[in-house]
DNA sequence: CTGAAAGCGCTAACAA
DNA sequence: TTGTTAGCGCTTTCAG
């Protein structure tokens, strides 16, 4: 029983040990070590000019041998100034997005902002709750890119009422004052059904995405443009609404080759979508690209290893990421916040055989 | 010119009324407003028992009223504790980091943890500078894998002695008493080349990654393993260390069909470099599966889609993450951290067309 | 060149 | 049930 007792005995002050919160070592640590106030120390360390060389020193070398580490939030509270930007975007785990983050991290984080990431999973809700905790840490700038469920900014209000600058990428509001990084959806999706006309293809099909994404909107407006613009019918019901993922693009492209048996292209504004529609015309042994020309969007990695490979236009999501890190750091240190601005990342048309009628140019 | 004036004036009230610095309204605005202290909003707000519902009602009101908006940046400084998780990992827009950040998210979030993440781009330095960061960011706990360059835990020290929870996840140093979540890779890369003897294969080589990574190393020796567990030979020759790009796999394959046309059977580390050698194979009209199968490991989108599909392993980074996030938050509000542990997550064969020499079984 | 003292916004003993 | 007071760790006037 007694052994008992002093084995409780020594699992509690075991306990005890480990629960004793391992205080980091503070400023005024170092000032009673070396004797000094706390000021002097705070100076010393961020090398205020009327600190003499031979305090700094001593200083340093205390911080260094108590394991010093800077309370970033003691100071911030301080001082009234943050050091971390808040990112919302709908999913963290799709290709363009994570280009997107990474992006962003490479001209924040040199600039001394750490990323505070906050997916919404596409969901609206969600979403109001990450502007919530956004401004609940007082991040110094939000970078937004909407989820599919966001029709209104009523939920940015919070936001500019606190003052914090934000902006937009990809996925945006336009009818709201801030400023807004993109693609050029519409000029994108323009070369890439032109390209479908240079290569004579002449019935042309458009997988579109939900139009009340502005994204999808515009690049049906570049599908149309570019059919106009060169002499071809624009027919309505060539357009095929919310066909964006790879069932539906099957499912879909099975259709078309029943109603509609003219047809020798598709630009679709999905890769996912084009892919379906490709697995269904190698299955009919209907020839891509001699007979049947595709064209994706977004350009997803795997574009790249399909038979036949690709055409799709790439959206430069790193590019988008610099653009909108910059524009965000600029607006944090000026005076001029919330104007209407748009940067416009121009994407870029990747060519590869699934549109190449002219077997000449094929590559491997 | 009086005109211009009263412009430039215009602008001039605007621009400062931007620079006003919105202070965002504290619980002393609220208490100035209700002619009560400021413990008294904070209590309301926390919903602290001994307040009448009266004021709770009235403080809440005038919350939302004027907007208010917790700093929990300040309510942590007080309480010693923080809510936001660190996450350091080699990069972010690789499918399966991605995945695992989404997992770490999906249960952090619900238990009121922000995620910090910073990426290491594969680099020790920045790897070391992003702790510093972590631990002046005062986080509550490091969930980290490391970068390829990272070979010792040195700068794991101030982690351990600012007394930080901290779980490794994917990519581990073993040494180090700290929870460790990863895949199985033996039984991994095991299971994969059992698949292959099992379809008939019989000299299967091996795209290795680099050994000093440990992941790859438990590959190797599980594709050693299932050889010898069947009475095939293992045969040094036939591992190629180092391959894991496409164009590394294209040029390896190429040199092994010169040297050594006995084989049948590829088995990749990475699925990068199974495609790499598809690639090859396919040029030289060498039939896949009926005259040699092919394997990786990773599972990265595209496999799904190339031809023919390829078989792979899937690593189930969702899961990875969700368990070291459980693993830390537990370790957070724990007394006990830093043990020797290890969680396993059993990889799962995702068998495709490419390694299925008995074509009655191949799918679309 | 350094010290004293105040305060960022919040919470929590201790009182009342 | 509410108020008073102190303090988390830091920076920064204002004095000396």
């Amino acid at each position: 029983m007694k052994i008992m007792q002093s084995i409780a005995q020594f699992f509690l002050s075991l306990n005890k040990f480990y629960k004793m919160k391992k205080r980091q070592t503070t400023i005024h640590d170092i000032a009673k070590y070396l004797n000094v106030t706390a000021s002097t120390v705070s100076r010393a360390l961020n090398d205020h000019p009327r600190i003499s060389e031979a305090t700094k020193k001593r200083v340093k070398q205390a911080a260094k041998k108590l394991d010093y580490k800077l309370n970033i939030i003691a100071a911030n509270l301080r001082k009234g100034k943050g050091n971390t930007i808040g990112i919302i975007i709908p999913l963290i785990n799709r290709f363009f997005f994570a280009n997107i983050i990474s992006g962003i991290e490479t001209v924040a984080n040199p600039a001394g902002y750490n990323l505070i990431i906050c997916p919404s999973n596409e969901n609206l809700e969600k979403e109001t709750n990450n502007i919530k905790t956004l401004i609940s840490n007082r991040v110094s700038g939000i970078l937004i890119s909407i989820s599919a469920e966001t029709k209104t900014a009523e939920h940015f209000e919070s936001v500019f009422k606190s003052g914090i600058p934000l902006v937009q990428f990809d996925r945006t509001i336009e009818h709201i004052a801030t400023t807004k990084v993109f693609n050029d959806d519409f000029t994108g999706a323009y070369q890439n059904v032109k390209h479908l006309i240079d290569q004579g293809y002449k019935h042309i099909v458009h997988f579109a995405g939900p139009q009340y994404i502005i994204n999808y909107q515009k690049r049906f407006e570049g599908y149309r443009q570019a059919l106009l613009d060169n002499n071809l019918p624009f027919r309505p019901e060539r357009v095929y609404e919310g066909v964006i993922s790879r069932e539906r693009g099957y499912e879909t492209m099975s259709t078309i080759l029943n109603t509609d048996p003219e047809i020798d292209a598709l630009f679709a504004a999905s890769d996912m979508s084009a892919l379906g529609a490709m697995i269904l015309l190698k299955k009919r042994k209907i020839q891509i690209p001699a007979l049947f020309g595709i064209t994706g969007y977004v350009n997803e990695p795997f574009g790249e290893f399909v038979e036949p490979s690709l055409t799709t236009t790439e959206q430069k999501g790193i590019a988008i990421g610099k653009a909108a890190a910059k524009e965000l750091i600029a607006q944090i240190s000026a005076a001029e916040k919330y104007r209407f601005r748009s940067i416009i990342i121009p994407p870029e048309l990747i060519v590869r055989n699934s549109s190449l009628k002219n077997h000449a140019e094929l590559k491997l």
